[in-house]
RNA sequence: GGCUCCGUGGCCAAGUGGCUAAGGCAGCGGAUUGCAAAUCCGCCAUCACCGGUUCGAAUCCGGUCGGAGCCUCCA
């Protein structure tokens, strides 16, 4: 049984769809206004990841991610670059869906545009209205709160300690929480025709109106940012329960914030104020949507590459809060090469490519794999143990662990029988099925889908290139010219090549 | 001020009432190696602090200290 952290209720819950088989998600997507930074690509990971469990425990999921392309924030941009809005939305859109390909992110099954669901929303709004929940005041549409019983049982909030945006609305507004649905444009803005005339629809709206157009008026799972529980999502609940009259939202699940904590200050950084060098050394964490410099998530994946930094954020509980850091991510990486090294070895001893394994799809043909060898017993062990932190909230970071045990169980299993020295059928069989439980569950973290960037020989040339060295250096050693054969590894290893002796060869990686 | 959440070894991080407190990184010792690398084996914490509940708590309750988020745009 799966269970979920339900943020409405702030308890475990058993995890039951309302329809059986089939799971709605909804998660709030980027205002794309500027490119993304780290912080944006949490959620996206962490639902990708449980959707890819959902599937794997039976599941039927469908997954949409919105686009926030309409917006305040837009429009100021658009005035400070003399674009278009629609240009910047395209741009930053496709940043943002780069970045979600670099980082494995491919279980989308919809993403709508807040542009393109116009009608959806006005006749949102109308409903909003008809029913006696929203009015018009001046070509703006504001959702009245004080006509919500309800209101603020998602953040734990009353109506009157909800402040809601000032400005010049505020003099229109019957209470200072009520939210726009509407506002109306200015001339310059960007506007559609409604019946309250010329205007784009507020924030919130959007996700009421498109979550209800794909998903139906209720569902089962919302995601976003702990930041969006309110006001966002605690208005998008008063619009959606208001219309319709039901639950929104089964599950609502919000994932912990990113902070910068690093002072390298090439990728985290520092809150505020200047600061001099000591004030530097004392690291501040802040929020790494508030923190400057916190953009370059394509150079941080240039650098680090998509896996890694996926890795890094599945170590930790989506639920906590993860603080970015150069070394976390260094880590990662290093811890990422027992995985790499073991696939190798695998390679070696059955020539199979463990990238070209296909995964299984479903938990229960998974379940068959029962045997009286100690080995796969304890493989499938550790497969419990994966299976069961997935099922206890989504927990990555306990079940990764279990990848490691995993890991070194099959190692152990190579060394002990020697496998790479000779490999009888029934340990080969043995290996095969370990490995393949490796890929089912790693699979489901949607890490090793292709083999690292470098990892092997680059071009051509490197590799002919190595051959020579390799065979110079075999030369060496075969002459006992130790001194020869150190200096070509240790040059090597100084150009960023490791090499490794084993019995029957020599092999090379970039490192 | 109101509302949430967090504080586990040098660092990261599982565990949320009961076997000897997972795992990763770093470190140390050993096997292996010409030496390395890789791999394997072993070592390395009583859970911020104080008090309480309980036969029994890192895990529940109260308090103290420290940190974070929301209350304004925010994934």
């Amino acid at each position: 049984m799966i269970r979920v952290y339900n943020t409405l209720s702030k308890q475990k819950e058993d995890f039951q769809p309302l329809e059986d088989g089939k799971v709605g998600i909804y998660l709030c997507g980027p205002t794309v206004y500027d490119k993304s930074h780290i912080g944006h690509m949490v959620g996206p990971i962490i639902f990708d990841t449980i959707k890819r469990y959902l599937k794997y425990s039976g599941y039927d999921v469908t997954w949409v991610v919105n686009i926030t392309d309409v917006d305040d924030k837009l429009i100021i941009k658009s005035r400070e670059r003399g674009l278009p809005m629609d240009a910047i939305a395209a741009e930053m859109t496709d940043d943002y869906l780069s970045n979600l390909k670099s980082l494995g992110v491919d279980q989308i099954d919809h993403m709508p545009r807040a542009t393109e669901n116009i009608e959806e929303i006005i006749q949102f709004t109308q409903d909003l209205i008809d029913k006696g929940f929203a009015y018009e005041a001046d070509g703006d549409v504001f959702f009245d709160v004080d006509a919500d019983q309800d209101y603020g049982k998602l953040s734990n909030r009353s109506a009157d300690a909800a402040q809601g945006e000032g400005g010049q609305a505020v003099s229109r507004k019957k209470s200072a929480s009520d939210f726009a649905l509407w506002k109306s444009a200015k001339d310059d803005e960007p506007s559609w025709k409604s019946p309250w005339g010329k205007g784009r629809p507020g924030w919130h709206i959007e996700c009421s109106a498109m979550s209800r157009r794909i998903l139906g008026e209720s569902f089962d799972i919302h995601g976003g940012g702990l930041d969006l529980v309110f006001p966002h999502h605690e208005n998008e609940l008063a619009q959606s329960e208001c219309c319709h009259g039901k639950p929104m939202v089964k599950y609502w699940m919000h994932n912990g914030l990113m902070r910068a904590g690093d002072t390298s200050g090439k990728v985290g950084g520092r809150s505020d104020g200047e600061g001099d060098e000591t004030e530097v050394q004392a690291t501040v964490e802040t929020k790494i949507s508030r923190s400057k410099g916190a953009g370059g998530l394509s150079s941080l994946i240039e650098r680090h590459g998509g896996e890694r930094i996926r890795f890094f954020l599945l170590r930790t509980h989506y639920r906590s809060t993860i603080v970015f850091s150069e070394q976390g991510l260094q880590e990662a990486g290093t811890a990422l090469e027992g995985f790499y090294r073991l696939f190798e070895r695998y390679k070696r001893i059955t020539d199979n490519c463990f990238y070209e394994l296909t995964a299984a799809p479903l938990r229960q043909q998974d379940d068959e794999i029962s045997s009286d060898c100690e080995f796969l017993q304890q493989v499938n062990d550790h497969r419990q143990s994966y299976l069961s932190h997935m099922d206890d909230d989504f927990n990555t970071g306990g079940a990764t662990s279990d990848l490691f045990d995993l890991v070194r169980t099959i190692n152990r299993f190579i060394d002990h029988n020697d496998l790479e020295q000779a490999c009888a059928d029934h340990h080969k069989d043995a290996l095969t099925g370990s490995v393949q439980t490796l890929r089912n569950l790693t699979a489901i973290l949607g890490i090793f889908s292709a083999a690292p960037v470098g990892a092997a020989g680059s071009n051509e040339l490197t590799g002919q290139l190595m051959e020579l060295m390799i065979a110079l250096r075999a030369e060496a050693r075969a002459n006992k010219n130790f001194d020869i054969a150190d200096r070509i590894r240790d040059g090597l290893e100084e150009i960023g090549i490791t090499i490794e002796d084993r019995k029957d060869g020599t092999d090379w990686r970039v490192s």
